[in-house]
DNA sequence: TTCTCCACGTA
DNA sequence: CGTACGTGGAGAAA
């Protein structure tokens, strides 16, 4: 483990945070500029439903208009009183509508995006590229994160998202971008690791993985499959791998405790070995002090036996989560040398820029694209060999939105 | 100036 | 009552 793959991941980590990735800083102050306004207005309009001008960046001061001024009913309590948070307000929102809601939670997605955003600009050197720092000995599970800036959690879900990542470009003398992402890759792991015969065959014939996991559980034609039915079964799939319960997933579906209940007692119905798995796992960890990835990185926990059932419970739930994700960014650490060794044998131009955990961005220098797709798409995709298929998928573009599939 | 809490962005 | 991270503002502590 480390003398394979994390000593020699030091110079591939150095090389990519060296290059940075550059940037349309015109782009991102345009885009700044137009949440600074976006963000006046909406506290304009904020201060005038509530008659008066607070620090809507205060949770302090936001506890004391919802719960005073407004008389709203209390949300989850907290330290310091009652939580603000988007998921409060939305609750809020249900029972007791108030205009101020929706302006509230509209001022924080733009100030959040403006302040990502000029975090973003003040890192852009004279060259116009930013570099991160990895820290590649800053995690649990063996991933690597970001810093200063974090790459790592740069906007994706909304329409300005799409607009930042859109100011990630390929400098001047390249061709494009290109990305490279593993899908579903947790899940892959785990049905590797548990050896699920309903979740590999999910995987070496279904199209589509939720699609295919819902027919079986609400026993229907894969074309029978609902939209609704569909995002139940996705975020079940994916809570699976960080221990929720059926009490959480209730909560991010909005639906009953009952069905939530219901909807994971049809699931391990379907894909029992995946519980039998999940159960092993932690009891493993208990009796070995730790856990291990596929390629044996081991992390090691205290809290399994702890009397203590906050604490012991929390420690199963990441003991459940260890092999996963660590095995996950095992994979991507060996395609990464994968991929550095062959651009350097093959002498191309080609560099990699970033790592976002299951995805790599990579600058293609002109002519290149075939051979460098070929070659990520290679490496990614024979990085480990399981009982299941690691399906790699690419896209180019000139900025990494458009490069994003 | 430094620390904690809150909130929220990503995989 | 969902894993793994990093960051910035507010407000308190030093």
């Amino acid at each position: 483990m480390l003398r394979d793959i994390e000593l020699p991941l030091v110079a591939v980590l150095g090389d990519m945070e060296l290059t940075g990735v550059a940037t349309d800083r015109p782009a991102l102050r345009e885009l700044s500029a137009r949440l600074a306004d976006t963000a006046a207005t909406l506290a304009a309009e904020a201060f005038e439903v509530i008659g008066r001008e607070v620090n809507l960046g205060s949770p302090k001061q936001l506890q004391e208009v919802l719960f005073e001024q407004l008389d709203m009913p209390k949300t989850r309590s907290m330290k310091t009183g009652y939580s603000t948070d988007a998921g409060s307000l939305a609750d809020l929102q249900d029972k007791h509508p108030h205009p101020f809601l929706g302006l509230l939670l509209k001022h924080r997605d733009a100030t959040k995006l403006r302040q990502i955003i000029e975090t973003l600009d003040k890192a852009v050197d004279e060259g116009g590229r930013i570099h991160t720092t990895y820290d590649q000995t800053g995690t649990t599970t063996g991933r690597i994160s970001s810093i200063d800036p974090n790459l790592q959690n740069i906007p994706v879900k909304t329409e300005v998202g799409h607009e930042i990542r859109a100011a990630f470009q390929h400098g001047p003398d390249y061709e494009t971008l290109l990305t490279a992402d593993y899908s579903q890759i947790e899940m892959r792991i785990m049905a590797h690791l548990s050896g699920d015969e309903g979740l590999i065959t999910a995987f070496t014939e279904g199209e589509d993985l939720h699609r295919f996991v819902g027919a079986r559980i609400f026993g229907v034609e894969p074309s029978e499959v609902s939209p609704t039915m569909r995002t139940k079964v996705k975020a079940m799939s994916y809570g699976l791998a960080y221990g929720l319960s059926a009490f959480g997933l209730s909560k991010q579906l909005r639906i009953e405790t009952a069905e939530a209940k219901q909807l994971m007692t049809d699931y391990f119905a379907r894909f029992g070995a995946v519980r039998d798995y999940l159960r092993n796992v932690v009891e493993q960890a208990r009796e070995d002090g730790y856990t291990e990835t596929i390629f044996g990185r081991r992390r090691p926990f205290a809290d399994l036996k702890s009397s203590n059932r906050v604490l012991r419970e929390n420690a199963e739930r990441a003991a459940l989560n260890a092999p996963i994700q660590g095995s996950a960014a095992d994979i991507m650490k060996i395609a990464m040398l994968g991929v550095r060794h062959d651009l350097d044998e093959r002498e191309l131009q080609s560099r990699v820029l970033l790592q976002v955990h299951d995805e790599l961005i990579v600058e293609v220098a002109r002519g290149e694209i075939d051979q460098v797709e070929e070659i990520v798409r290679h490496r990614m995709g024979s990085a480990a060999d399981l009982r299941v298929p690691l399906d790699v998928s690419v896209g180019t573009g000139e900025s990494w939105d458009a490069a994003a599939h």
